[in-house]
DNA sequence: AGAGAGTACCGTCAAGGCCT
DNA sequence: AGGCCTTGACGGTACTCTCT
């Protein structure tokens, strides 16, 4: 929905903390694993890659974070507001209750 | 019909807290 | 200390309503 130019800000910075992944897709061919092979550094292109794979899925998880976050107080604010109601009802009757027994016993209502 | 205001929802960033 | 989660703040988009 929302498309913003945010994606050129800051990508393939590495700008917060990254998270440890195993992603199984990889331009790599099987059973190479990057980063652990000793010796071997790997190509600038290799590490944007991999920047901005880490990148995607820090998004992807505060995306799904940020839903997950706003579904929980939405419902928070409805059973706030339900409590809201129910204690406006029974307000309303302890009022008229008060007022009945003023009546009753001859009291002033303050 | 079109313009503008108001509202809801979404994605992203950043800060802070928790856990190992 | 670093990884991860949660959430407030902010900016953008889509939709609705009201006015002209």
């Amino acid at each position: 929905m929302a498309v913003t130019g945010d994606e050129t800000e800051s990508a393939a910075t590495g700008d917060m903390s990254t998270y440890q992944i195993c992603s199984p897709t990889s331009s790599l061919p099987h059973g190479m694993v990057m980063a652990s092979s000793p010796g071997s550094v790997p190509s600038p292109q290799q590490l944007a890659e991999e920047a901005t794979r880490k990148r995607e899925l820090r998004l992807m998880k505060n995306r799904e974070a940020a839903k997950k976050s706003r579904h929980w107080k939405r419902e928070y604010m409805k059973c706030v507001e339900s409590r809201v109601c129910m204690l406006e009802v029974q307000n309303r009757m302890l009022s008229d209750e008060l007022g009945i027994l003023n009546d009753i016993y001859g009291l002033d209502a303050y």
